[in-house]
DNA sequence: ATCGGCTCGCGCAA
DNA sequence: TGCGCGAAGCCGAT
């Protein structure tokens, strides 16, 4: 079932005669449990008019992250595959967003796609509705309940949006069913659009200078990129992990965590299918799981939909502000500069372990991310200039970085979504970290051994 | 080992 | 306007 409320025409123009549908694949490249895509594969039906996908590669991501730009093209390789033995051609276009996709939407009737919630996806948007000519139609289906609908407004705390959100699972959390187009646009062409082909792209990524890439990240990171690796790895943390993982969550050395976070974040997989899998299980621990893949993760979403300052210092909560600018003077008994953060040579075995893990492997244990995020607060000179360093090292080096969860996770640290505690230096009321926390929790030492080994091999 | 206090502002009842 | 509630940890008292 596509609930009405995750479809929304972008720009209220008539359709026009085109020669097929446009599915304009980008928050969501995947076939499983996609509502835009069946949005589009019924539309095209309904138009007796076949279904064409395209995603559009922006160049300027290519440099800077490479281990990134190849998780999402093993996830393309894949999905190309995949769409075609539905029928369905898919293109790959690159160049400056907007131009080769308007090119393609020359031919369509309309253009279907997906949505995003951070400042640039939204515009880019924006942008194509006002300068094609058939309408652009966005259906909502990287989250289980649309984001307006979850809440009108920027929620206050986890508190204050779960309440919201689970009162809204009834008609969200519903199954989807999946159809293939009933006509084949496989031998159709793509009229004068310049296409990438996947061995091109894959070439790119693999030729020329394997091993380490500039920012000294592993090429590739030890993950896999596409919607199959994915639900393997979804159906292994079920069988294996999933009634653990209230327990040990918080344990880094045990690794029970499911390993979404990266797949969620290239839209390789859909939350709605992950809840899914999850309640079928009847596990008892079904809940513990779905409070973070639903209600942290569209909380966050919350977060950066409605607070236009969610990458910046400015976006945290007046209290928090006004308690970290009152210590903003305080005597700070280390400091270092990005520089040394990023190649973690601070004084703290644990820190740089956290920091070296996110490097070497592409994803930091989402417990050390709490303790590594507040002890940039206490090692910065400013708290706005740790709040750039934190986000900066994340967007970087995490394959789940520039993710709604990165912003609200990093926001966290410095009071968001959060309460005032007892006040103290540097931190003023922001909730305080320290390693002692960590060896209440697990083996701390273990870790460090653990990543220092990782270095090595 | 376990427990209470720390502290804020939302959201609802009056 | 007032009050109950919740919140991914620390710290010191028992």
């Amino acid at each position: 079932m596509i609930q009405e409320e995750r479809i929304k025409d972008l720009s209220q123009k008539p359709l026009k005669k085109g020669r097929y549908v446009l599915y304009w694949m980008q928050a969501a490249p995947r076939v499983t449990c996609n509502h835009a895509y069946q949005y589009a594969v019924r539309m095209a039906d309904h138009l007796s008019l076949p279904l064409i996908a395209c995603f559009n590669l922006i160049p300027g991501y290519l440099e800077a992250a490479r281990p990134h730009y190849r998780f999402m093209t093993e996830g393309l390789l894949a999905l190309s595959k995949t769409l075609n033995d539905q029928g369905v051609r898919f293109v790959i276009i690159t160049g400056s967003p907007g131009a080769a996709l308007l090119a393609l939407g020359d031919d369509a009737a309309l253009v279907v796609t997906d949505r995003g919630y951070l400042r640039f996806q939204k515009r880019w948007r924006e942008q194509v509705a006002h300068e094609l000519e058939c309408p652009l139609v966005q259906v909502e289906t990287d989250v289980i309940v649309p984001v307006t609908i979850a809440s009108p407004k920027e929620e206050w705390s986890a508190a204050t949006f779960r309440k919201k959100i689970t009162s809204r699972l009834d008609r969200f959390l519903m199954p989807l069913e999946q159809k293939k187009p009933a006509r084949s646009s496989l031998d159709m062409d793509a009229g004068s659009v310049k296409e990438e082909t996947i061995e091109t792209l894959v070439n790119k990524v693999s030729g020329d200078n394997p091993g380490k890439n500039r920012s000294g990240q592993p090429d590739p990171l030890p993950w896999s990129g596409g919607e199959n690796s994915a639900q393997d790895i979804l159906n292994r943390f079920i069988r294996e992990n999933l009634d653990r993982y209230p327990t040990y969550r918080n344990d880094p050395e045990t690794g029970v965590l499911s390993c979404m976070s990266p797949y969620l974040h290239f839209g390789q997989i859909s939350p709605l299918f992950i809840a899914q899998k999850i309640l079928e299980t009847k596990s008892p621990s079904a809940g513990t799981y779905l409070e973070e893949l639903i209600v942290r993760r569209e909380l966050s979403i919350n977060f950066v939909h409605y607070n236009p300052f969610y990458d910046e210092f400015s976006g945290l909560p007046d209290w928090a502000k006004k308690t970290l600018s009152d210590h903003s003077g305080d005597q700070r008994e280390y400091t270092y500069r990005f520089s040394e953060f990023e190649s973690a040579v601070t004084h703290d075995p644990y820190w740089n372990a956290a920091q070296r893990e996110m490097v070497l492997t592409g994803k930091m244990h989402g417990y050390m991310r709490m303790y590594w995020g507040k002890k940039i607060l206490e090692w910065s000179e400013t708290p706005e200039e740790a709040y750039r360093t934190a986000l900066a090292l994340n967007n970087r080096y995490e394959l789940d970085g520039r993710d709604p969860n990165g912003y609200a996770g990093i926001a966290w640290c410095f009071g968001k979504h959060d309460r005032a505690w007892q006040e103290r230096p540097v931190f003023g009321k922001i909730r305080y970290m320290n390693a002692a926390g960590l060896n209440r929790k697990f083996d701390a030492g273990r870790y460090v051994a653990r990543i220092e080994a990782l270095g090595h091999s």
